[in-house]
DNA sequence: GTTTTGATTGCAAACGTTTGATATTATATT
DNA sequence: AATATAATATCAAACGTTTGCAATCAAAAC
């Protein structure tokens, strides 16, 4: 049915291990021959077969992509980035969306080692370093490169990719401070998740060098979605001390705040402050205009690729590289625009 | 280094068809010897070589997800429910994201061939049927289950799924001509894309059905971007006789015209009604409130998983499937609400 | 006219599975 | 005790490539 090589070493007349040299351009081959050989290959309409060249090469030109939620248009762009490098150097890529689910992740990864997967591209749902002891020691045990994205390594052993979350969240939160908000909440994503956890540490810190005491009631977490963000900030209104200003897990959650607030009659930014995280090509829509945290999306994706091909080509050692981006606060509508004649005092970092 | 087979069937002291065997479930195997050889298999950390197996079986347990933009949020939709299935079935997805662009559209295609995916789902960038005698009899060519999404099959020898553009087009132009808009351009995406087209000659029979003259002048096509709405929207408001309503392509591109709107200083929907296509998630946000046409995309995503899984199992046979789905007319706020007393007369379909 | 050399080509093993045909063993039947 | 039967295990080929090594062959060197 399918031809093969076998079939074109009998019409050309010649052996199967010469025509695999002629399609590959292998050396030690007469030009007359190979030419013969290619010729009567598209003649038959040959499509070599990767499957068979991956087992005997141990290499099948395929990498996975785990992500925990690809609707969030942060993830998307950053797909796009690791295929259009991907694809430039012949590797296919396998999308593998969790929608935060462990086990679901965990399949995930069992299935692309089967598959034989080159290497791994993951953002785990979980905060590997909290997360060890419990089951989730499991990267560590994954033989093939991998680049961690926005998340860390256990063990240092594998290469990771992030914007730095914690400056991040300091940043966001220092700017509602010095754009006057007094009390400033914070609705998380998943409390398990690196760059939530990281993000909410930067937001502390912040607070702490301004001097204004952490106040633990207006710390929330639960999901990366808009529903929830718009459910945690009705309840937060509901407290009787209620916030005046909120930095969120990222941008997602920021438009469910603000569907909440406007649903509320609540003005922003004149009588709350909203700053999201991720810039996502969303928030810098005129109705929507959301102060944010930038991650340039597509370089990331792009850079994560990089990263990981370079590594299962052995052009870079492996697990040796971190690459930790500058956040950038990009300001729009959702905040005011006040400069408060503070003392400002960075934490050294 | 990997363990294999053989290890196995070494450690547990039998041949390794009986391993195979043992650890595929197969009957006519001692449970003793099974168990044993499952447990020798899980101490050594045996993990089955799913390209061995492939190369063998003729199946590889993996499909491909052609796409021409998965920035755009309606492709994600899609993507997820192609994968929640095709994981749920055992099946990996690859990711093949186009950018519009076919050359790349065929490297893919090309790629998954060599690969032997089990079948493919495809959004083609191109209109197949129009394109036809050009380079684009390429997926006849391909000997596999193919469900092809939003586009149709120049032989029908191909299931497909899509929303009733046509009608889609026809109900959007509708509900602008009923809410009085007078003047009503189409501000499309890649013209030689199928679902662009159908939109189109919807629109256009929508008017006819009014009796409402076309104006060529007041039909554009470009991209299916943001940026393309918004250059096209500030193109038509030059016209000596402007638009006073727009019916656009997609969202993305309601999105651009929206802004240029915003930015002129013409108020939505008082003077101008805008109507998108696709419904993606951001247009039901309160801060859009876009009227739209609907498409049930993640149920979209799923039907044409299951549509090519069975196809691929034997459950349906090839090609026979045409899945049309009603559109749906979300109204929301881009547009306003009259209603006038028009005697309605749709075209018979 | 041998021998050496270098360029081509072919042989056969290997990659890690699955599976039909066959062989072995244990059990049941006479 | 010999035979038939059923249950279980092994053999070996097949899937479609790549590649080290050996073989062939013509031209060049002696």
């Amino acid at each position: 049915m399918t031809v093969t090589i076998k079939d074109i070493a009998r019409v050309a007349n010649c052996s199967y291990a010469t025509v695999s040299r002629a399609l590959n351009n292998k050396p030690g081959i007469n030009a007359q021959t190979r030419q013969r050989i290619i010729d009567t290959a598209s003649q038959l309409g040959y499509q070599p077969n990767a499957i068979a060249r991956g087992l005997v090469m141990q290499r099948t030109h395929t990498i996975g992509l785990v992500i925990p939620d690809i609707v969030n248009p942060f993830f998307p762009e950053i797909a796009r980035g690791v295929e259009d490098v991907a694809s430039d150097q012949g590797y296919t890529v396998f999308l593998c969306n969790t929608n935060w689910d462990q086990t679901k992740e965990n399949v995930y990864l069992k299935a692309l080692q089967e598959k034989r997967v080159d290497g791994i591209i993951i953002t785990p749902s979980i905060d590997l370093v909290s997360a060890n002891g419990t089951n989730y020691a499991y990267l560590n045990e994954i033989n093939l490169p991998i680049v961690i994205f926005s998340g860390q390594s256990t063990t240092g052993g594998h290469s990771h990719i992030e914007i730095d979350n914690h400056r991040g969240g300091f940043i966001a939160t220092k700017h509602l401070i010095e754009a006057g908000y007094k009390r400033i909440a914070f609705i998380g994503g998943r409390e398990s998740s690196h760059s939530n956890s990281e993000r909410l540490k930067g937001y502390k810190s912040a607070l702490t060098s301004y001097g204004i005491a952490i106040d633990e009631t207006l710390i929330t977490n639960h999901d990366f979605y808009s529903e929830s963000g718009y459910a945690l900030m009705e309840s937060l209104l509901k407290l009787p001390n209620p916030p005046d200003a909120v930095f969120t897990g990222n941008d997602i959650i920021a438009l469910g705040v603000l569907e909440c607030l406007q649903k509320k009659g609540i003005r922003v930014p004149e009588d709350f402050g909203v700053v999201g995280f991720d810039n996502i090509i969303f928030s810098g829509y005129p109705q929507i205009q959301l102060t944010t945290i930038s991650q340039p999306q597509y370089l990331m994706g792009k850079l994560a690729a990089e990263i990981l091909l370079n590594e299962i080509n052995g052009l870079s050692t492996k697990g040796v590289r971190k690459t930790i981006l500058e956040p950038e606060l990009i300001i729009r509508k959702t905040t005011r625009k006040l400069n408060f004649p503070y003392n400002i005092r960075e934490k050294s970092r």
